[in-house]
DNA sequence: ACCAGTTTGTTCATACTAGCACAAGCGCGC
DNA sequence: GCGCGCTTGTGCTAGTATGAACAAACTGGT
């Protein structure tokens, strides 16, 4: 009902592409409808979460009858403006960089990795996952010729946070970065942290 | 003051690997001692949010002075049970599993990749940062022997949940899952996620 | 046409989280 | 020795998030 857009909580926002990813999946099994309740046993959430999150933008589902699996994952899609290829520029072609560009999963969910950069001399003109590894210098021209916001930094640490600026300094509008350390960007700039370390060290508390 | 280790929020737990990297840092850069201050500058929240987390645990700092940046880095690592090394096995051997197995970053933050499986016939054998890639039916008595609790699954997605029912039956107690799909698994074994796709669908919302 | 079985969207109460603000404690300089 | 500046640990308040519960609404069968 609401759809004053200003005030989805972010946790909100953070749980639509899981949804989203469920949804795929049900679309991908030929599932027609689905409800908040299997949803919720699904996701391993409560059915009630579902609804008042999905209720911040709108009615999308049929009392008696759930949702509409495809209905959903559109009405999602647009929501989270995916419902076009998003530009996506790689910084950093080692072993994490060149996996990450290699990776196939990307292109039915949104993004398309356009380009690949790095400093290393000997890296320059390699051929990575269908791209040919560029300059750091070429990077301000290539975002601006593309248009891209999306970028990820898969640099070594000590390197990430002049990457980032060279980025910010480019125009892109959200940074997923894998380097271990936090980076200092304008607010206007969203940033990410993945840190496969962080994630098992929290575990580890438990054991 | 409290030690009860029962109590403390989950969310909490989470933010102190954050804190330990943040701190490791300081270290590798000769410093001495911090402030709750200093440290919620460095990482984009509060001085308050950090002496409370603090708090669960012990009483670490000195009025007017501080925290001693080694001497909080190893309380850490001690309530993170990371005052050793803790074996990990990484199942799937394709792009992302061969960058994760050469990624130097784990040696000094608790973990060692002891073991590299894979299923495809023509990458058993293969030598991938200096592990030798085995069959997943080595898994079980690999983990039995190496009394291994930590897994990191980098597989296709169809394939997630039966390796994850294979981990869960060796014994494993820590999953890191790298496959854009939700996991089932008992309540006494630790599930985290990683997908690059879903912090970039994130983002795009504010674009 | 009506009833039984489902499921939604929302209300309400509870639980959790975050940060302000301050007393107590420490160190340094005079 | 004393006071000033700084920092911690914590009580308290305000804000946020979660899930149980329910009225309204839809479907299908009788």
């Amino acid at each position: 009902m609401a759809l004053d857009q200003h005030e989805v909580p972010d946790i909100v926002v953070g749980r639509l592409p899981v949804y989203l990813r469920a949804l795929s999946a049900m679309k991908s099994g030929g599932k027609q409808y689905t409800s908040s309740h299997e949803l919720a046993e699904w996701l391993g959430i409560s059915s009630a979460q579902i609804r008042k999150d999905l209720s911040h933008f709108g009615e999308f589902g049929k009392q008696g009858t759930g949702y509409s699996v495809i209905g959903l994952y559109d009405e999602l899609r647009q929501i989270l403006h995916l419902d076009q290829d998003w530009p996506l520029i790689i910084v950093g072609a080692g072993n994490i960089g060149s996996a990450v560009a290699s990776y196939t999963g990307f292109s039915h969910r949104g993004f398309r990795v356009v380009g690949l950069f790095d400093n290393d001399p000997t890296k320059i003109g390699a051929q990575i996952g269908g791209l040919t590894v560029q300059s750091n210098n070429e990077i301000p021209q290539f975002v601006a010729d593309s248009h891209t916001q999306h970028a990820m930094i898969t640099v070594p640490a000590q390197y990430a946070q002049q990457v980032a600026d060279i980025l910010v300094a480019s125009g892109i509008k959200a940074i997923l970065n894998y380097a271990p350390i936090n980076l200092n960007v304008p607010h206007n700039v969203h940033v990410e942290y993945i840190d496969p370390v962080l994630h098992l060290q929290k575990m580890t508390y438990y054991l």
